[in-house]
DNA sequence: ACCCCGATCGTA
DNA sequence: ACGATCGGGGTT
């Protein structure tokens, strides 16, 4: 069991390559801990599913910061989404974590990013732009799980579904 | 100041 | 497959 906190290198990597890297790896928030087994990457502003098409704002704004930093957003008026932020500087993009699964209880499957944030207690106050690389208790850890995964387009968007976007862990 | 819609969820 | 839900992002 290795405590590795990934580093920021890992994230400033092109968003597909996290996106899918970050399957299998271990999601680490205070008392929570859980094998990250869904994700999605939203890829610039030529990306017209990513909320950075329409610009710099002040909702974007943490997307185009430095990588390993969260973005957690508020949708359909109950619900967190979080991300973590990737590539550049500039680069507005980031993966979304939709699903996880909990060492404790064994096995809790949180599948759903608006369950994830619930079950966790994330949202946008306490946690939008938060550094997951400085942090101790909110973070992203190594393993040596070699978990197998599907691409699929992603989920709930209207566009953009074209792109095989979506990973998510072989059961 | 306001309008409209959404990176969802739970139930059917 | 669909309706509930409603805050707030983006624009006026």
């Amino acid at each position: 069991m290795s405590n590795i906190k990934l580093p920021r290198s890992f994230f400033e990597r092109p968003t597909l390559a996290v996106a899918r890297d970050l399957i299998g790896k271990r999601l680490i928030y205070q008392n929570f801990s859980g094998l990250i087994t869904e994700t999605e990457a939203y890829i610039g502003k030529d990306d017209t599913a990513c909320h950075a098409a329409k610009g710099r704002t002040k909702r974007t704004e943490v997307m185009f910061g430095s990588a390993g930093h969260a973005y957690v957003y508020f949708i359909y008026g109950m619900y967190y989404c979080m991300n973590i932020v990737t590539e550049e500087e500039d680069f507005p993009a980031a993966v979304l974590i939709r699903g996880l699964v909990l060492d404790q209880p064994y096995e809790k499957n949180l599948d759903g990013p608006g369950k994830l944030c619930r079950e966790l207690g994330l949202n946008k106050d306490q946690h939008n732009g938060l550094d997951m690389i400085s942090s101790q208790e909110f973070y992203v850890e190594e393993t040596h799980q070699q978990m197998k995964f599907i691409q699929t387009p992603r989920i709930g968007i209207k566009v953009g579904t074209d792109k095989l976007w979506r990973f998510l862990a072989k059961s």
